[in-house]
RNA sequence: GACCCGGUAGCUCAGCUGGCAGAGCAACUGACUUUUAAUCAGUAGGUCGUGGGUUCGAGCCCCACCCGGGUCACCA
């Protein structure tokens, strides 16, 4: 699991799973495996005789009698036929027919043990009246604040005569459950954190401590009493009603949580660990693992904080198209779609760009969008066919100025979400200040093969980079081979964060020349953590030499670059209209958080990753 | 795409040179009224990713395939 340093985070609330109650379901073994009977159509079964008699005897004679096949559904009956909720909710998914006793082409389930349980406590709390999914629970406070508020009453000496601070109605999930004979501890956890609960039998009677068996780890239950403090130095409630919110029928895959004696720290042995169920089944990761919660928490508050500053820098928010007649403004395969009543092939945008240059021909001088945009391409450890891009454009500014720009909104961010400038990226510990350092591509390429990369021919650097193994060097030119010569040799070592400027023109087909060096452009790509995570230029406005960059960049496409530009006549016609000197930003959103919480994966602070189908 | 590693109980994993498929946790039964990885006693739980093959015998060896993770490479 992630474990990032992530700063300023409340508690760290560790997990922890113990059996549910004494009480049960019953023994399947007895139910689901009688001698002879092919298993899953005889499991829900009640017959005489049923050795499952703690359970039958729940039901209050509301027990189906026995012997008959529609038993299958005993929750059926009474006035949950009528009930808005009718048969099982969603969750059950491909397991309702098996416990309705049909035969069924679904495959078996794997954890039909556990989830009969649970089914058959379902149906055991119904047959007692109590409703396992409520429709609302009115909370006094949450976790954190119940304790908190315990705490400072502790604190000014106002706690009642039995030590009792004030009563209490919390609700949360139960995660952790010590059933101690005729009293039960437990743990609730809320999104601000977890509180002890603790069921007293003298205090809720013989048969509502009795329904408690039927409550197990992952429930949803609001409780009502009032705090203490117990032996052992936690603030707890003592619980004297509480009601069910939703019943649990899946368990949460809790690992086990201990506390180091030594240090106090919390040690979390997680119980699930599989990366790949983690991303597909998202609700559980985040149900179990705290720090996930809170890596995407943090994320939120980051884009919260990029918008903030912009919108302080005068910026205006807008939204341009997703879906694009023509795609253009970077290199990138796109994905292809169709509109059906204009017949007409659609591309989702792999950029915004061109609409934002649009916008500040239009004088809306300063402009800026968060979006998804698409690129149909590999996925890798920093890369998501869909992924989070924020872009700006200013009027009246050139690449020099958004540098500045960069670094301040970094430190801004950083200010106020992080409260720190100490990062941590992988091993590397780093204070960022401004100014970044910044390096030509060219000369720190040069630097680093020991020659003037301006005196080289295409054939040296060929030569170069075969020397090198770089890969994939089909049709590239010389402005290609210098940018794989300094992805190889150069960015791997951009820890810290470092300005790549001046990239060769034949690279940044939207950039305007640079102003001393025509073999360049005035561009930038900033690099964290080894990672580009900025890209920006001062924007080409000419739009003769724009018409330019895209022919040439047409054929490299009729070269076979699959990825080079297209000409959009549209923007061109823009441009013609006059756009001011403007200098423009891309940033990879994502990259940008993965780097500020430590997190190894783009797949770790995006909440659902495009994964392969399942089945 | 290429290479490396992996897929065994609900979860996390072990399984030697081919010889009866295991542990911990979770579940279930029982005990326990201030515990907190509760503890103690007991019970159940398996299509060893899929399909072929070799063998008296395959979780293990061979072939093919599926799925995942990691590394490399390109766009943020």
């Amino acid at each position: 699991m992630p474990t990032g340093a992530l700063p300023a985070q409340e508690s760290e609330h560790g997990h922890e799973d113990a059996p549910c109650g004494a009480l049960s379901a019953g023994n399947g073994r007895a139910r689901g495996r009688q001698e002879g009977t092919p298993g899953r159509d005889e499991r829900y079964r009640f017959r005489e005789p049923d050795p499952v008699l703690r359970l039958s005897a729940l039901y209050d004679g509301q027990r189906p009698s026995d012997g008959v096949e529609d038993h299958g559904r005993p929750w059926r009956h009474g006035r949950r036929t009528r009930s808005p909720h009718r048969s099982v909710p969603e969750a059950v998914g491909s397991h309702s027919g098996q416990l309705m006793g049909e035969t069924t082409t679904e495959p078996r389930e794997e954890l039909s043990q556990v989830l009969r349980h649970r089914r058959e406590k379902l149906e055991a709390l119904r047959a007692k009246g109590v409703e396992p999914f409520a429709y609302n629970f009115h909370r006094s406070a949450d976790a954190a604040g119940a304790v908190a508020t315990f705490e400072g009453a502790e604190k000014a000496g106002s706690l009642d005569e039995k030590d009792h601070g004030e009563r209490v109605e919390v609700g949360g999930r139960l995660v952790g459950w010590r059933d101690m004979g005729r009293s039960i501890f437990a743990h609730l956890e809320d999104a601000s954190g977890r509180i002890q609960l603790y069921f007293k039998k003298n205090i809720l009677g013989e048969d509502d401590f009795e329904t408690l068996a039927l409550l197990d780890v992952s429930d949803w239950i609001g409780v009502e009493g009032p705090t203490f403090r117990t032996r052992t130095g936690e603030v707890t409630v003592q619980v004297e009603s509480w009601t069910l919110l939703a019943k649990s029928l899946r368990p949460l895959p809790f690992g086990k949580a201990e506390t180091d004696p030594e240090t106090g720290e919390r040690i979390i042995h997680s119980g699930f660990a599989d990366q790949e169920t983690r991303y597909r089944q998202r609700y559980a990761d985040l149900a179990v693992h705290p720090d996930v919660r809170e890596v995407f928490r943090l994320r939120s508050r980051v884009i919260s904080s990029l918008r903030r500053f912009l919108d302080e820098e005068g910026f205006l928010e807008v939204e341009t198209p997703v879906l694009q007649p023509l795609y253009g403004g970077a290199s990138a395969k796109p994905f292809v779609t169709r509109h059906n009543a204009l017949d007409q092939t659609m591309y989702l945008r792999i950029a915004d760009e061109l609409y934002l240059k649009r916008l500040i021909v239009g004088g809306l001088d300063r402009v800026y969008e968060i979006s998804k945009d698409f690129r149909n391409e590999g996925l890798s450890r920093v890369h998501s066919p869909e992924f989070t891009m924020l872009e700006w454009y200013q009027a009246f500014s050139d690449y020099e100025d958004q540098m500045d720009l960069c670094e301040r909104m970094i430190l801004y961010v950083m200010d106020e979400v992080m409260g720190t400038r100490q990062v941590t990226f992988g091993s590397h510990q780093l204070t960022i200040e401004a100014p970044f350092r910044r390096i030509g591509l060219v000369s720190a390429l040069s630097e680093a093969l020991g020659r003037d990369v301006h005196e080289m021919s295409e054939d040296d650097l060929r030569a170069e980079a075969e020397r090198r193994n770089v890969a994939d060097l089909d049709g590239a030119g010389p402005g290609k081979l210098i940018d794989k010569l300094f992805g190889e040799l150069v960015e791997p070592g951009l820890i810290e964060p470092t300005f790549v400027i001046d990239h060769p023109k034949e690279l940044s087909p939207l950039a305007k020349p640079h102003r001393e060096d025509p073999r360049l452009t005035e561009r930038f790509e900033l690099y964290m953590g080894g990672a580009e995570v900025f890209n920006a230029f001062s924007e080409l406005n000419d739009p003769i030499d724009q018409r330019e960059r895209f022919e040439t960049q047409v054929a490299l496409r009729e070269a076979g670059d699959d990825e080079a530009q297209q000409i959009d006549e549209d923007y061109i016609r823009a441009l013609e209209y006059g756009m001011p000197p403007t200098g423009g930003v891309g940033m990879g959103v994502d990259r940008f958080v993965m780097m500020l919480l430590d997190q190894p994966t783009i797949r770790d602070v995006i909440l659902f990753p495009m994964l392969r189908n399942e089945d």
